[in-house]
DNA sequence: ACTCATCCGGACCGATGGTCCGTTTATGCT
DNA sequence: AGCATAAACGGACCATCGGTCCGGATGAGT
């Protein structure tokens, strides 16, 4: 996966001087050393240095091209997060526009532990190592989401308020402890997720119809 | 409350040399000055060399005396806790036995997010400062019961995992973010956190049968 | 080939959790 | 009261880790 990213391109541009060619291969390696070092020895085990080392060059030249640890964990969500953003915010139906409120909020809940699931260790790593303001931008992004399908699932509820605690039952933390502590099957938590979310769309989808038609407001 | 604490009782006890009085009193000051600084500089700023600091002792005796930041904050939860589970052990109906499953899943919850709130450093310390062990110690105590009645209510349900997802929606970490970069009222907390359970205790009991709902599962 | 901006790398720093050990002292006994 | 001793004290000390700095190396355009 990692060496399968389609490269940001070298992107020929003008404007200023472009990054150098050796700099743009030590941040590749540097990405692919950490998701490696973060995979095979866990989240508290992986030190920035280790993570140089593994890349093969110094620390210098890691800080410098990521600022610091929330900064590689950033860019190490991040193309992972922007597809699934776009799967969610422009993707086919079941989970991007296109189908009921209800299930896209469905679908996005399993969606996302897939997700989580897939990357447990990273995922863990941002959710501990992340500054407020990363986190906030990753979060907020999918809170912003979730917090939309909500509102219009049923508009007398908090939206915003909902919306977290959703996100926080099946954080990276949660789905962490229950798949590698308590050896649960991902389509458990999967499952269980739904049975939560049962509160929100199935009850109150009872009285069907789908309020769609009237496009989305922009609360 | 620190002081209202009614004291573990001197123990004129047998048995091997008793703890010596300094002893005692040390890990006194130094709970009372770990709690105040937790509460008045938040987590992150409050280091073990801080505390040993305000409680006017030596790291040494600090760390001897509880191991390690676990063990500290495992501690400072400690009478905290202990208080709460007696109360939905053995408490009065609605949160105690005697009441159905729903009512009293329904008032732990928001005695528990109650309880989060008044101790909200603390409680995040916990959440990220615990080992392994310590967090499931205390995780486990809550999650045992939230399991229980989740069961009784709903023995369909995979419990253990919905308990989990429950917990982690009204951990320490979400409702630290709502109320403190939100500013969220607590009861917006409890009120969303009720529309979540809606799904487990109020559709049930009046047996609405959910429609098609869950026609296209395919994962 | 030449020049210069950019990048590299690893020595270095400050903070922090945790350990060690010589010194002090509460406690029980005489 | 005086004493012996085990327990507790306290702060110097250590190791680790995130993050910074700067002299030297190097890629890229001319």
């Amino acid at each position: 996966m990692t060496t399968g990213a389609p490269q940001p391109v070298p992107l020929p541009l003008a404007g200023q001087r472009r990054e150098r060619g050796d700099a743009l291969a030590n941040r590749a390696r540097i990405l692919e050393a950490a998701r490696a070092l973060l995979a095979e020895r866990g989240v508290n085990a992986t030190t920035m240095d280790a993570v140089a080392c593994a890349a093969g060059v110094g620390k210098g030249t890691l800080f410098r091209r990521f600022g610091d640890r929330a900064g590689l964990t950033e860019a190490l969500l991040d193309d992972t997060m922007r597809a699934f953003q776009d799967a969610f915010l422009s993707g086919p139906p079941p989970l991007g526009p296109g189908a009921p409120a209800s299930v896209r909020l469905e679908t996005f809940v399993d969606e996302l532990l897939r997700l989580i699931d897939t990357q447990l260790e990273l995922a863990v790593a941002a959710d501990r190592a992340a500054g407020a303001a990363t986190r906030m931008r990753l979060h907020g992004a999918l809170a912003l989401h979730v917090r939309t399908l909500v509102a219009e699932i049923d508009p007398s509820l908090d939206a915003e308020v909902v919306a977290d605690l959703l996100l926080g039952a099946i954080g990276a933390r949660v789905v962490h402890h229950l798949r590698r502590e308590r050896d649960v099957e991902l389509a458990a938590v999967q499952s269980a997720a739904r049975a939560l979310l049962r509160g929100l769309t199935g009850t109150r989808a009872s009285a069907p119809a789908i309020p769609e038609a009237d496009a989305h407001r922009t609360s």
